[in-house]
DNA sequence: TCGTTATATCGTCCATCGACGATTTTCGAT
DNA sequence: ATCGAAAATCGTCGATGGACGATATAACGA
């Protein structure tokens, strides 16, 4: 009971770390940059622009949410700047789908809110 | 090999789909309802109100967002309404962090770049 | 029927996001 | 020392998001 309090309660705390690395993967362009760094390791930015069709600001704009997010980092080795990807950030994310995936598929009984299945409001009773 | 392209490629065209999963993720009182969810399959939507707090009014906004994405399904049974999980929508966005994941440490990522792109690290520059 | 309870919707306010062009910065190259 | 290319930053604008209270809707029980 306090294991699963304290579990919960630690992913309730992840919840910012967790809602903070989806919102870096929230926009089609940023996923396609993503990707993109994922089939070229150590593109360069040019191509980035090219890829996403954006504007160089936009494209830099996402990279740097991208970069604060700590999912991209971008190695500065001039004359021009690779990026790479930093996986482990997203370790908490992939529990959490992870979990959904392991409860199940698309729920089979959901629940009868009489006195077993579904707590009701409030406290048990 | 031409399944790995073809498997990128759908990547790529599922940039929209991977940005929308992600935003529905995109935030904390989302990642708790979906946290919750895991956790009591077949729960109450007043025991959500409770769990994130925030007003009555502005989770069931949150419900409704899940719900559009498809990764939140309600079922209704009166008298109250249990909600439940569909992983299957969480496919694309996982299969994307998979590739991350798989693609290493950002160790291995920094190149040097020349006129044919970016070499690993290591070859002559 | 009427009242209670649970959920959804509406209207509004403020904050943040996303896009762009223009500008600045920072290097290597000449 | 200056030029040029690549990237970052700035300023602005319209669009969207997130919060809330108030209100509407729906089903059950008395």
């Amino acid at each position: 009971m306090l294991e699963r309090r304290a579990a919960k309660r630690s992913q309730v705390d992840d919840a910012d770390a967790i809602a903070s690395i989806a919102k870096a993967l929230a926009h089609p362009a940023r996923v396609k940059i993503i990707a993109f760094l994922v089939s070229r390791p150590g593109c360069i930015g040019g191509d980035i622009v090219d890829e996403v069709g954006l504007a160089q600001s936009t494209v830099s704009e996402h990279l740097r949410i991208l970069k604060a997010s700590g999912l991209v980092v971008g190695a500065i080795e001039r004359p021009r700047i690779c990026y790479s990807l930093d996986p482990s950030i997203l370790a908490p994310l992939q529990a959490l789908i992870g979990r959904v995936a392991a409860h199940g598929g698309p729920r089979d009984a959901p629940c009868w809110p009489s006195s077993d299945g579904c707590l009701p409001k409030g406290t048990d009773q």
